[in-house]
DNA sequence: CTCCTTACCTACTGGCGAGTAAGGCTACGG
DNA sequence: CCGTAGCCTTACTCGCCAGTAGGTAAGGAG
């Protein structure tokens, strides 16, 4: 006949829709100002329909976070070559991670502002990811600094310095959402710049200390 | 006759016990899953004071917003020595920044965490102040830049590096919420010695590029 | 002592939105 | 052509919590 306005379809395209609705929605308002029904309408589904599918609003809300934040992991890890020499491999993932930031705006806005400040698993599921990156980047830290003969003193600090390096990153690619005429590529060689050379003068030595107090 | 257990007190002193109560309660549940009636009990006044002298939750949560912003950056351009050497404002700056927060962990969730997650008025006043702490920054970043001859290819940079420094503390002062063994003081040298240290060698010419592509 | 202001309370309402009951429509196997 | 399984809807309930109405008492002024 004419056509059918309102198709039956397989409840995994229907599943995918709903997610593509919710990260949008929960991007846009937060977890608490998202309303189901809201969700609903921009996934162009009825409210049960969620909820016999994904459960209940903090399921929902779960397999979002999920979702997204192992397209991000997958996103970096996925671009980087093992076989390269640390710093390349750090420019990889930087660029990686630049590119899924501009790509997917709304995902990284779930996960680095929604998820983590609400409190309990949410947070936890995330900061876990987040805790694997830094663990990533401190691995690279690690390596370079006995490669060229440091573990002491130095090292002690490079899961610091590994979480210091993530939260540039981030606060980077937020500053980049103002700032859209820079590339992904510009944003990582500043970011290279700033703190690969200043690890580099650490593990060569070439430590700043403050003139007098 | 025996103790008044509830002693009536002047406007002032209520304002300060009930901004006090509203910090940790938010800082403890975010903005949403706090109740005006936990407010209101851990303040040890009831519900309709809060009204009376705040205004609405919305009021209430901007009010402390505002009051905790402001005693932030109070403490860190109070802790700058305008006539030291960029890298001495720098450090303590920084040194400032890890004191206020080590000394205010629940002022600092509610900034970093609950305010900038909730959309509209509040984030924005947040992020005005963030802002100018990056401001602050890159003013430093310039002048430093200039003084030594470089004017135009580096400087274009400043501001995203100002961004990503910030960020940086940012990152490292919630790191240090999990590992309260290390001082402030020694956060600071080591953000000094991984930023401070890559920004010279920016400076002075000495970039890192990709090796190949 | 009385009046009036200001501090403070108990006890409610009203609405918003999460979650659901109950049933309709369509496709497909038998 | 009948049943049954799974897609999909309308139209509700119900708890929670922001916000309030209306009242009590303390203490200063005159």
């Amino acid at each position: 006949m004419h056509v059918q306005r309102v198709k039956r379809l397989p409840r995994e395209v229907r599943e995918r829709q709903i997610l593509d609705a919710a990260v949008q929605v929960f991007s846009r308002h937060g977890y608490h100002n998202a309303s189901m029904d809201e969700v609903s309408e921009v996934a162009g589904v009825s409210k049960p329909m969620i909820y016999a599918y994904l459960g209940s609003k903090e399921d929902l809300f779960g397999a979002c976070i999920r979702r997204e934040a192992t397209r991000l992991l997958e996103a970096v890890t996925g671009g980087i070559r093992v076989e390269l020499a640390p710093d390349m491999q750090l420019w990889h993932g930087l660029g990686a991670f630049f590119r899924f930031v501009g790509e997917h705006r709304e995902s990284w806005q779930v996960l680095h502002r929604q998820a983590i400040s609400q409190g309990g698993p949410f947070s936890d599921e995330v900061l876990a990811m987040r805790g694997r990156a830094i663990a990533l980047v401190d691995a690279l830290l690690v390596r370079t600094a006995t490669k060229r003969g440091l573990d002491e003193q130095a090292t002690r600090a490079t899961e610091a310095l590994a979480a210091a390096l993530v939260g540039s990153a981030e606060s980077l690619a937020d500053w980049w959402l103002d700032h859209p005429d820079i590339t992904g590529r510009t944003l990582a060689s500043w970011l290279m710049n700033l703190v690969w050379m200043g690890f580099g003068d650490l593990v060569e030595g070439s430590v700043w200390t403050p003139t007098n107090d």
